[in-house]
DNA sequence: CAATTCGGAATGAATATTCATTCAGTTTTG
DNA sequence: CAAAACTGAATGAATATTCATTCCGAATTG
């Protein structure tokens, strides 16, 4: 599409920086207002007036709104991906990967509350391109990998994969969900006993 | 919901229950659309068409859209609060209760998979008014309940019921968005084995 | 009972507003 | 100074809401 930057040519260059900069703006005033308002709810307009770019600006740089919505979906998609990957490696025993895999999640959520807010709590299937769906898929393999392999040795419930990371993923969320309505406060004490106990959801009976 | 006369007013009319009528058809159409593409997402003038009647209509029983939105939600939230009041008075273990909440969250999304999806789908928070927040609160009051019942007599662990109510809740939405995005198939097996294993996230230890 | 009148529910075209997108003019860059 | 980037007012399409008019059933009349 539009952007460019990394290309042949060794020079930065201010303009180039400054274009980076003003991508990048876009696309974080467009996140946080997304996240608060949805896609339908949010003017291209505040999206320029937050990014403090003229709102002509933004069609420089991405195509149209479905576009930018679709950009914004990926750069938070490939953050959260990401911060699964790390310390996923298949060593160590389930239980131990099942840990990183929490750690990383609260992690992202911790550091990224408006990009974790803006991939749960919208219905985003209606404008998302083959790109993001295909984003979307991969973020779940590591974790269907980890329930796979408990499955194989026999540490992980006989369930279909794909319904236990519903499960422990949904009941994540719903924790979020929970404590950004104010019912409850995700303290790391809470988020200790959760990790056990969606573990307890994972492990297969001895 | 045909029949008229039998009331208690001198005028029940064919007229009134063509009215009746009418709101329960905008209400539905209203639920439909918003549960398809969002509250921005929807014109209003859709919903008119969809349920039947001219634009103007929707006026004559909504002051506007969002009070349109807030009756849906109402309706939504009050349908899902009859499902889990049932057999859930404080007779039986806990373990028992539990199982009849749980099948009443399954009856309620199996009956009314629509109001459901607009229920755990959406971010309603911005648009909703007192009443509507107040409806919200009433439907965990019986869930909430049974968690700090359960943790008096031991059978529940120790932790914020909020918290627990959280997980378990999110852990349903997950496994029925897991469904409807196309990843697992909720079946009665599913289910009662996701019954089981959300059980033993509330369950303490013995 | 048929004919006539009447109230207000229903309508949908018209209005006012909002919003995505464009573009003519301005600024910045190299 | 030419080219590219940027701007924000202008545009036109979409949308929420209104309102002058139609329409229907029921009350009234003879």
């Amino acid at each position: 599409m539009t952007s460019e930057s990394s290309n042949s040519k060794p020079t930065p260059s201010r303009r180039e920086s400054a274009a980076q900069d003003k991508y990048a703006r876009i696309l974080k005033a467009a996140l946080e207002l997304f996240a608060e308002r949805g896609f339908h709810g949010t003017a291209v307009p505040e999206v320029a007036k937050r990014a403090g770019v003229g709102a002509g600006t933004i069609y420089r740089y991405f195509d149209n709104k479905e576009a930018l919505v679709n950009e914004v979906f990926r750069s938070s998609k490939t953050k959260l991906k990401g911060y699964l990957i790390e310390n996923i490696s298949g060593e160590g025993g389930i239980r131990e990967r099942f840990h990183h895999f929490w750690q990383n999640l609260v992690r992202f959520a911790r550091d990224n509350p408006v990009d974790f807010h803006f991939l749960e709590l919208q219905d985003h299937q209606p404008y998302l391109d083959a790109e993001s769906k295909k984003i979307e898929l991969e973020v779940l393999v590591p974790i269907w990998a980890l329930c796979v392999q408990g499955m194989r040795q026999g540490d992980i419930k006989e369930l279909e994969a794909e319904s236990l990371m519903a499960l422990v993923w949904g009941a994540f969320v719903g924790l979020m969900k929970a404590e950004s309505m104010g019912y409850t406060k995700a303290t790391n004490i809470t988020l200790e006993k959760a990790e056990e106990i969606c573990w307890e959801m994972l492990a297969s009976r001895h």
